[in-house]
DNA sequence: TTCGCGTGTTTCCTATAGGAAATTTACGTT
DNA sequence: AACGTAAATTTCCTATAGGAAACACGCGAA
């Protein structure tokens, strides 16, 4: 990083709230307190029960409701845990978003749109859906030795690795590989060079989800 | 609900208290300024350029990283916007693992961290990483009937469903519902109201990813 | 060594969050 | 209607969050 003169800081700035996205006047309304009352509605609590299980006051779990204050991270911490607040709904933003757009697509186990490789027998999901943020597949791992494949696996976006059955050898470029078994998982950039390979008797079968 | 004297009060308090899981005096530490400060350098960042990205005062990013005050949700909101950090990560408990620069996290079988509710038992997957598109969880279908449920779930984005074990009547707002069992998934709008419901033996087992 | 200068911390002050209690609102009931 | 009760809101006060600026600590260059 070389310096050249004393504004050089503001051309950084700005550089890096560009690839942030907005963040100082914008940043959307967050409708916390609205969120926080239809939860507490939505259980039949009333404020001084919702005050009992949270250890908070009545008065203040109402200025929260009412987007009279902004409730310390404490607070928020006592209000989660308290109330058993869904994980979902905790981080999604406001949700006033209109378009309750309803698509669903169920697939059967075995009922994907199969398409097979040399090393991977993939199983497409959910393919009656376009424009869908994720990709979601599960793969029957056929490689049983690095060499099976002729080089790193790499494309664009973030993938989500379940092990659904069997064990396999989980290889990423930068990493030395790790053993993964039914139950574990893995998130990891696609742009890092990566492979699956069974070691388990009998092929390992996994969950994929791109996006 | 009689009331006899103004000491009735505590003993409703703690069976309350029981039923949730710890809320007061408990709650553990949190330690949130550390995970701030670990993301933050992870990032090679200085306060000053932190101030820039979040629009908060240098002073106020270090007592946070200090520990000497719990900063306001609205606060909390613009250090998670700008710089970059998942805000379900911040309410699950500190992963002691400082944030790897090469983007891999394993999550092995029950190592997530634990978020349970009312209805579910979550486990969310892969916290070491912010910055994620998809959010992982597994859970524990604990709800045994529609009415388990005060109101729909809803919140913005698109979810995909994988039945891991058991069975589920999956309910969503503008559909049947429909029964799944282990291997079956869906991929749906989540600004549909859904919610699960085991029907097995056992609770079911599902993986979410969110996005 | 001393001078800058960038970095994190501390101080000081104002704005505001949060609790206890008073006040108001919303409903049943007689 | 008027009353009783339980809900939510508001008031009042203290504790504390957050910003501006002063301070302290490295560290490299002259």
């Amino acid at each position: 990083m070389s310096e050249d003169s004393e504004n050089m800081r503001e051309p950084l700035h700005e550089t890096l709230q560009v690839q942030r996205g907005e963040t100082e006047a914008s940043l959307q309304p967050l409708r916390l307190g609205e969120r926080v009352r239809s939860l507490r509605l939505g259980q039949g609590l009333t404020l001084e029960e919702a005050s009992k299980l949270t250890g908070l006051a009545r008065s203040t779990l109402s200025k929260i409701e009412n987007e009279q204050i902004s409730p310390t991270f404490s607070v928020v911490h006592k209000l989660v845990n308290g109330l058993g607040i869904d994980l979902p709904q905790l981080f999604s933003e406001p949700s006033n978003s209109a378009q309750p757009s309803g698509r669903r697509d169920i697939t059967r186990r075995g009922e994907g749109k199969p398409h097979p490789t040399a090393t991977y027998e993939h199983e497409l999901l959910a393919t009656d859906l376009s424009h869908k943020k994720m990709v979601p597949f599960t793969t029957r791992v056929r490689a049983r030795a690095f060499g099976d494949f002729p080089e790193w696996i790499r494309h664009d976006g973030e993938e989500f690795l379940y092990v659904l059955s069997g064990a396999i050898l989980f290889y990423t470029e930068f990493y030395e590989p790790v053993r993964l078994e039914a139950g574990d998982s893995a998130y990891y950039d696609c742009t890092m060079g990566h492979m699956l390979v069974s070691v388990s008797e009998e092929d390992a079968e996994v969950l994929w989800v791109t996006a």
